[in-house]
DNA sequence: CGATAGCTTGAGAGTACTCAAAGTGGGTGG
DNA sequence: CCACCCACTTTGAGTACTCTCAAGCTATCG
């Protein structure tokens, strides 16, 4: 998933693997465990099922940036040629499906899959578009309220009146997503926090007190 | 394209449409001509000939980022469901093949061209992952650099031992496709022309002086 | 209960932005 | 053909934001 500026997310998005020939098994990923790494060589590509991934690209320097997170009915392992071009961990135990990357390339054995396999790679140009706009053009403020506004949207549960959800992800993992720091997350949740926008039951846990307020804030709105 | 940190352009990689039988037309482009909008009905995907293009994306509040600029051999309009989601002009007189969108949804008609496009569109999620590492992690200046190095490496050619190339766009275009502002590009290349790096016969050309020294700065070495 | 990893908070520094003004060059009309 | 105009670029000064470094805090897990 590309925590975006205005992403959208169908019901059913998935590609509905139960009717596919070219499911090859379910894989089941421990906390922390690694699906793939940049470089492997790129025989798969995977649904997610359920749990939660996080998958990154690191430059020479060190410096770090976490492409997407993925979230179930979203697709991962897109390959550069025949390599994987990020690392893909998993930050919650997570099932994904793993499919023959041959599915990819044309739709001789199975071609609803390859058709759809299509969707959802023009789904995720369009995701990473909206995704260049908050890394481009967007304050740090605006960034963790986008983000917030995002998860809420995908994950957000209806409780005692207010949306809530969980930050799987560390602070660390927010920040190299939005091009910034742990602690201008931190700095930026805090004060959220106290101007009553969002409650932290949790480091982990958000809840949406004034969703209108937090979706400004993300806009940019005077 | 997507001016990246290692963008890979082997050769050849457009679509071959000499042999494919969904080319509708060559469509021709003024210097400052429309492609299509953000919102248009998506009917076509097209491939450059030869000029250059440019996609945007403007927020709400009038922030823009370009999201990629288009060289020949580049597929742009890859749709949103049925819409473009950027607006497509360009930016030296050009030409386009213009293909059916049904091209892209299924293979029925010119499979050739279908898996193709499926590459294309490999190559695009790629080249944009490479992108959101220079949006989120590099400087400003680091930005410029790379910008220069994959432009050189693109389109570069040599001219008295020495790698040259145009610059179509203008110092703002540079600018909101990097997440920075056109007098901080402006400051970076006149930092690099007083350095010796680089040399600009006029505000739209580039010569390389010191190619290394330029990728080293795009590296953030130290 | 102590160790450790992650989170928060603070202070200071530096980068990049904003606003402003001057410089440059190409194109058009007189 | 020249002069003006306009758009773009460059340069400067001041400010604000975000980063860095550092220290204290919290929660989790052996």
């Amino acid at each position: 998933m590309y925590v975006t500026t205005q992403s959208v997310h169908p019901q059913n998005a998935g590609l509905g693997t139960h009717d596919c020939r070219s499911v090859h098994r379910t894989i089941s990923l421990a906390k922390g465990a690694r699906l793939f790494c940049e470089g492997d060589s790129a025989d798969r590509v995977y649904e997610v099922q359920n749990g939660i991934l996080r998958l990154t690209r690191v430059l020479e320097n060190g410096r770090r940036q976490v492409i997407a997170f993925g979230y179930p009915g979203d697709i991962v392992g897109f390959p550069h040629f025949d390599c994987h071009n990020t690392d893909c961990d998993a930050l919650t135990p997570s099932k994904v499906l793993s499919f023959n990357r041959k599915a990819l390339d044309n739709g001789d054995t199975d071609p609803a899959l390859h058709a759809r396999l299509m969707q959802a790679a023009l789904r995720e140009i369009n995701a990473m578009q909206d995704h260049f706009m908050m890394l481009g053009r967007k304050s740090a403020t605006e960034k963790v309220a986008s983000f917030l506004c995002v998860l809420s949207a995908r994950v957000g549960v209806m409780n005692n009146g207010y949306t809530q959800f969980d930050l799987p992800m560390c602070r660390g993992d927010i920040a190299d997503f939005l091009g910034t720091t742990t602690e201008t997350v931190s700095r930026a949740l805090t004060r959220m926090r106290k101007s009553g926008m969002i409650a932290l039951p949790n480091s982990n846990s958000v809840i949406l007190r004034n969703p209108r307020a937090l979706q400004d804030l993300a806009d940019g709105a005077e």
